[in-house]
DNA sequence: GCCAACGTTGGC
DNA sequence: GCCAACGTTGGC
């Protein structure tokens, strides 16, 4: 199957792409995704080699931070059973997991941060999801092109 | 800090 | 199974 590329939101409070350049073989798990609609994408969708573009939500600006790309395609994500954890669902059983995770490894941290405002003056990224009023999933499928484009625009202003 | 968007919960 | 209340996300 051909290269699929996607988009995951960080806080940088909580997990920054520079978190991610620090971390042991630069890569990580990127656990605590409750919701289902992303989740499915974890579990079902993204796959081992697969482009991730790294965003950086709640941020001043908002800003597309750099890219990495998946190590491992879904796997459940234990956090759920931790109890006392932050991501502790007690509904969810180990026989039957309900939250999956993935592991993303560093690609490049852009020179130049692509925030939000400058993203939705760019033509090419008109329909991108993140770029839509009240878009919330933290998972979110990327185009082909849209993500040629970001690549793209993170040449040209670096 | 505000609040629009939207997901989840729980009473009925 | 409806839907009001509530909680969360995340841009502004």
């Amino acid at each position: 199957m051909a290269r699929r590329y996607w988009l995951l939101k960080s806080e940088p409070t909580v997990f920054s792409i520079q978190d991610l350049a620090k971390a042991k073989g630069q890569t990580t798990c990127w656990e605590g995704v409750r919701n289902y609609q992303a989740r499915n994408l974890l579990r079902d969708e993204l796959q081992a080699g697969d482009g991730v573009i790294f965003h950086h939500s709640n941020a001043k600006p908002p800003h597309i931070a750099g890219t990495a790309v998946v190590a491992r395609a879904g796997y459940p994500d234990a956090y759920a059973w931790k109890k006392g954890h932050k991501y502790f669902d007690p509904k969810t059983d180990k026989s039957d997991p309900t939250w999956f995770m993935v592991d993303v490894k560093l690609e490049r941290i852009f020179d130049t941060p692509l925030s939000l405002d400058f993203l939705k003056t760019v033509p090419a990224l008109t329909n991108m999801m993140l770029l839509q009023r009240g878009s919330r999933l933290s998972v979110q499928p990327v185009t082909p092109k849209e993500w040629k484009a970001v690549l793209r625009l993170a040449d040209k202003t670096s």
